[in-house]
RNA sequence: GCUCCCUUCGUCUAGUGGCCCAGGACAUCGCCCUCUCACGGCGGUAACGCGAGUUCGAGUCUCGCAGGGAGCGCCA
């Protein structure tokens, strides 16, 4: 048999960082053993699944380019054959009807609970041999086994052992005919021969049932493996506030696919101390077994490291794309400005996202709108400042290299020729291109400013500086 | 409450009984480089939750405790 994974989220909402890393490690260990890996769509809560959400995850999957051998298949088209195997068990007597109110199994759960035990269904129909009748409480229950205990080797927990007293008759086929997730997980990850279950550890509890129920289907057991959770940087439940948003948004804040992936993959696996992983060594390397046992704190500090790691080693061509889409969100004409592969290569070691970069470009693609007035007086209307923009109108209005080799040549002669330093001529010439005091490289900052916008903005700054 | 799981620097982690008075990375601090901001280089601060036990020897094995988390639905 091959070996076969599947990332099965149900669409109630975006593909948030922890689905992405459980659809990564799943199509990592896929990868890595020369598997498949499939997806599917659990939406049988027809109250809070939407076909938007069912997008959304599609999208963030594409986007950070985990692409699926097979599906996406939805439960719902499967309906027909829930109710097949749902017969089956009946008939062989291992499911059985029940008909308790809802008012009834919140009284029983109650009373439980106020005995100090743990609350669950106590049985009531179990031997009562109920037959199928029309009614609105009408749910069929799988005959757990009482005795023993469940035993499985969790591929990252390790061994697991749970009492079968502790588990009960869990609802199979609810009251709309539609099954519930334990029931139909089984069935769904049995006919689409899957052979590795790699989910998040939420799920550690409903394992046993689910492999009693394989067992009563006299079907063969897949592994498991359950990872831990990703947890806020505060150390709690991912929120809103912190990470639990889609993964859509990332891109939208300036991160790049592989850099949010090798994040992902760092987070809660490791190989020996290195941190940088092309996608094909993450597939060569990758091993469940060796992911770790305890939940992991996202850290944005350390994915803007790796995000400008990659903005660093990639292709100007390929990211320049990426940033004009940035670009325009701003509201910048990618038109009246320089090409932004060139502009990739000025800022790419001065941002750590290219929503930052494309922020930090905007003097190069519209008109400065709010001056540093403490530059301003600094280095504009410093001694001399004048003349050295003046000095500097003149040599770049005749430079015939219009290169940063050349402006940068420039720059040097004029502070050189005048016998003041460097930061004399560079200071006055930034904030008059930038209405700052910060900006790349001198070079290319009027380099990518283009020759008539670089004396445009000195005569500006003449002007300015007088006022 | 019950069941299950987890516990090494601030964070992600290496570590499978001696190689560890614990290594790497991010963050942080300092120095260097320097036209600003960065990048880069060099260096520093910083951790085995607690207690027993096994052993010649424990971060590594066992037990207990404490802390944290998950589950206990006709949600997945």
């Amino acid at each position: 048999m091959t070996f076969r994974t599947r990332f099965a989220p149900s669409p109630t909402g975006f593909l948030h960082i922890g689905g992405a890393r459980t659809a990564l490690y799943c199509w990592l260990e896929a990868r890595h053993r020369g598997g498949q890996f499939i997806l599917r769509i659990e939406d049988t809560d027809h109250e809070r699944s939407t076909a938007a959400a069912v997008q959304a995850i599609l999208d963030g999957l594409h986007w950070l380019g985990l692409d699926a051998d097979e599906g996406p298949f939805y439960q719902t088209q499967r309906m027909e054959r829930y109710r097949e195997v749902a017969q089956q068990l009946q008939e062989a007597g291992k499911a059985y009807w029940a008909y308790e109110s809802r008012e009834e199994l919140d009284a029983m759960r109650e009373a439980m609970k106020a005995r100090s035990e743990k609350p669950r269904y106590d049985g009531r129909a179990r031997d009562a041999k109920l037959p199928c009748r029309d009614d609105p409480n009408r749910v069929l229950r799988f005959r757990n086994p009482q005795a023993g205990s469940v035993v499985f080797e969790d591929k990252v927990k390790g061994r697991i052992e749970i009492a079968n007293a502790e588990l009960d008759d869990f609802v199979m086929v609810r009251s709309d005919g539609f099954p519930t997730y334990n029931f139909a997980v089984v069935v769904d990850d049995l006919d689409m021969g899957i052979t590795e279950v790699i989910r998040g550890d939420d799920h550690v509890n409903n394992t046993p049932r689910q492999i009693n129920l394989y067992e009563a289907l006299g079907a063969p057991v897949p592994g498991f493996a359950h990872l831990p959770m990703i947890l806020g940087p505060d150390g709690h439940k991912l929120s809103k506030r912190h990470g639990a948003v889609g993964v859509m948004q990332y891109r939208e804040d300036g991160y790049l696919p592989h850099a949010v992936l090798n994040y992902l993959a760092r987070l809660g696996w490791s190989h020996g101390d290195q941190e940088i992983f092309s996608i094909r060594e993450m597939i060569g390397l990758f091993d469940i077994a060796d992911v770790n046992h305890s939940a992991a704190r996202f850290d944005f500090a350390k994915l803007g490291w790796l995000n400008q790691h990659y903005l660093k080693a990639g292709d100007p061509a390929e990211l320049g794309k990426e940033l004009a889409w940035h670009l325009q969100r701003l509201g910048l004409d990618v038109a009246h400005g320089p090409d932004p592969a060139q502009v990739v290569v000025a800022l790419r070691e001065r941002a750590q996202t290219l929503k930052a970069m494309a922020e930090q470009a905007r003097i190069w693609y519209a008109p400065i709108e709010t001056w540093d007035e403490k530059a301003v007086a600094k280095h504009l209307r410093a001694d001399g400042a004048t003349d050295v923009l003046r000095a500097l109108h003149v040599r770049l209005g005749a430079l015939e290299d219009w290169s940063p080799a050349s402006i940068h040549a420039l720059v040097g002669e004029v502070a050189t020729v005048r016998g003041i330093g460097m930061g004399k001529v560079a200071q006055p010439l930034r904030v008059a291109m930038t209405g700052t005091a910060v900006s790349p490289a001198i070079e290319d900052t009027v380099c990518l400013a283009g020759r008539d916008l670089a004396l445009q903005r000195i005569e500006d700054a003449m002007e300015r500086a007088t006022q």
